[in-house]
DNA sequence: GCTTGAATCGCATGATCATGCGATTGATGG
DNA sequence: CCATCAATCGCATGATCATGCGATTCAAGC
């Protein structure tokens, strides 16, 4: 019969908490500990031997000595990328949370979430999920909102109107920019009127934000 | 004493599952049904009357004749920026995933979701959660990690500030950022202008250009 | 107790913007 | 030749913003 219990190794420099972890999940059927270590180092030079067998997942904590959680998550990524890490904090460091994700983490747990939810989140991960504390949830999503995938709507912007709405971009009062291109400030509002027309706005900060969510300049 | 209870609107075409969704949430002690309709028409019809007790979350079904479930979204977010959309769907199509939550929706859930777990979704969403199934939070996941954030500097905004910033990059006039805000419009130039000190900026056009390259907001 | 700093509010004024309703020019294509 | 359209310019007016100079309150720290 094959074994089928998912495998965990534990990145933590607290021996505490690193053993309590290790024991809750070497001592939960179904959950098998392949290894616990106390530094981003420690894991990496036993990657060789891991990788006949690599972990599926790794709980990592993120504030570690040495080599940090998030380098540590690169790290392993780079080295086995079937691998899934879920980060282990203390705290919602918005920074850390990003960091984190980017560097490929799949889920974001705070440390005091209690044993059982650690090993649904073990088993989520696992299966594909990716588990978050809501907060944290949230937090990704208002990102995502900000930064919508590659949509490039073309607004059909004539040279002058790109021109123009640089200009607004970069803070430019109307009377800069009629200097700066050489027309009247009556023209400016002109083509201003016609950029706000064609991006659907009515007012300069709806275009600006428009024009940076969608790199028209 | 006050009424605490989640205050929900629901929409969805299908007249079997709206009332049944709405009997759900009615029949729930903690949860409250302030309306249920069949289009987004019909809910932004009502969305005068509304205004004096905005619903907190918004059931919303993806998939609707007319203006569809996406479009819906953007609007009541721009008519009630503090209501929470949570989007119903039959399918994962991941095309409707991102466009659900680029438009600002706050939570996706599958309408096979069992009655117990979408009342705990629209809780979840009501304490700042962002209810996910898995897959779909894999796959914002992902697309987090392709698309990198920009490292942001940290400018030392309150969150007030930060608040009012968001308001500005949103197009919102200082009346506006008030009424959303609960403060006068002479705070609100309060904190502008703190903003603009921190930001070492002068001009609400700078102070976007600038809160979206470093994704202040 | 005192200071400091953040958040709140008020008023006034000049600058800037949004928009309505015009007009002229010059290039392009039928 | 004429229609069209982008680019240019002009004026007027109400709305919105930027900024100066205040003030109060409340919590945190010394």
């Amino acid at each position: 019969m094959p074994d089928t219990s998912i495998s965990v190794a534990v990145v933590e420099d607290n021996s505490e908490l690193r053993d309590g972890l290790a024991q809750l999940i070497q001592g939960t059927p179904g959950y098998k500990c392949v290894g616990a270590f106390s530094s981003c180092e420690q894991l990496l030079g036993q990657l060789k031997s891991l990788k006949t067998h690599p972990p599926k997942v790794v709980l990592m904590d993120i504030g570690l000595p040495g080599i940090s959680g998030i380098e540590g998550v690169q790290r392993v990524k780079a080295q086995l990328p079937g691998t899934d890490v879920l980060m282990l904090t203390v705290f919602e460091d918005e920074k850390k949370i990003y960091d984190s994700i980017c560097a490929g983490a799949s889920g974001y747990l705070l440390k005091k979430t209690p044993p059982a939810k650690i090993l649904e989140a073990i088993q989520e991960i696992n299966d594909g999920g990716a588990p978050m504390t809501a907060t944290i949830a949230r937090k990704v999503l208002s990102v995502f909102q900000s930064n919508p995938p590659p949509a490039s709507v073309d607004y059909q912007l004539s040279e002058r109107e790109r021109e123009v709405l640089a200009g607004l971009v970069r803070g430019f009062s109307y009377k800069m920019i009629a200097d700066q291109c050489s027309i009247s400030i009556d023209t400016v509002r002109s083509h201003i009127r016609h950029i706000y027309e064609k991006l659907q706005v009515n007012s300069k900060a709806q275009a600006i934000t428009l024009a940076m969510k969608n790199r028209l300049v």
